[in-house]
DNA sequence: AGCATTAGGAACCAATTGGTACAAAACACA
DNA sequence: TGTGTTTTGTACCAATTGGTTCCTAATGCT
């Protein structure tokens, strides 16, 4: 019916989440979308409206990229224990910075930024920082030292868990040393690890 | 030997501090900047060279302001235990979104933003949050439960109370429910106190 | 009183910001 | 082969960005 897309829409959005998770919302400039996601201004604004309404967009492409890989992780019963699975997780925080990967969080950094102001933004963002909770909320469930925890006790602790993992991406995005992230992430699996009923 | 500055630059500092912990770094323009201190361009630049000196700064202020006050709390000796103090630093931070105040904190905001491109601010930033980590130290040195610890072991702990510091104020940020910031905090407390030699 | 020195304030600046208009190009379908 | 529809890319836009210039005003010291 009439001319077809010419760039791959795929590339393209990885382009751009690529562009704002090494610079965050504010941070990216639209030539520098454009150049990543290799396209011209024209098909940018005709495709995805603007830069916050492509910004929302992306959030969805990191959660199924990202979040989504988190919290398969965290409910991958491979692993049977799930304080393993949630050690795993923090373990790959760490070997993010090992190499040399400072860009943290998409997610976090758009909770420590335009989800202050900017009521869309805010409501996405809460909705994948919920979607990680329930991600530690079912290893939790499945970890032997805690299934018989009350649910309310489980909430907790994984509320524990994701201001815990907001702590570390942003720290890590300080460019922390690897070390102090080292001690806090083993800090908490000890405490978790001696927890008994 | 020459004009005097007309302007209270200790006014002038806290309404800058203001502007930048409610704005971030970025997102703080000069004519708020001017506005929030009450003065011109020529100043501004006259006193503080251009924005980001002035931020760091700032970041001083913030230090001798809030940071001071939250280590001089996890130091006061009035409070017995240590463990009480790390309670009520971080009720204080639960109050705060009680208030409504939404701004979380100004130098984890820094982290999850210019630090991450700016060595100077890094390196300030570093600065600040290695004091809080000190201040955690000598609270949990004073926790009867902790206090027989390593040395090893108390810094272990002081860096996951960094990490839940950073986390709960990103989230305070992007105006995440009270209901998880106290779930998380009674949390944390409760590892920390169940902790046993 | 006069001079050196500094603060204040407005005008000005180039560069960049996000966003739009529009014409040319490419296709689908008849 | 046309015709309608949509994508592209360029040129353009006003507004805002952080930063500078420069003249005037205010002061301290001699």
């Amino acid at each position: 019916m009439a001319r077809p897309r010419e760039f791959n829409e795929d590339k393209a959005l990885e382009g751009a989440m690529n562009v704002f998770w090494a610079h965050g919302y504010e941070g990216a400039s639209l030539p520098e979308l454009l150049k990543g996601m290799g396209l011209t201004r024209g098909s940018l604004y005709k495709a995805y409206k603007d830069k916050k309404s492509l910004f929302i967009n992306i959030l969805h492409r990191y959660d199924e990229a990202e979040v989504e890989k988190a919290t398969q992780l965290l409910g991958d019963e491979n692993l049977k224990d799930g304080l393993d699975r949630i050690d795993k997780l923090f373990a790959s925080v760490l070997s993010a910075i090992e190499q040399e990967d400072y860009r943290g969080c998409l997610l976090c950094s758009a909770a420590a930024g335009p989800a202050h102001n900017d009521k869309q933004i805010s409501e996405a963002v809460h909705g994948l920082l919920n979607k990680m909770k329930s991600g530690f909320e079912i290893a939790l469930k499945d970890s032997s030292q805690h299934a018989e925890l009350s649910k309310e006790r489980l909430g907790q602790l994984a509320d524990l868990l994701l201001t815990q993992y907001v702590g570390l991406r942003i720290l890590s995005r300080s460019q922390a040393s690897k070390e102090t992230l080292k001690r806090s992430i083993s800090s908490l699996m000890i405490l978790l690890n001696s927890e008994k009923e």
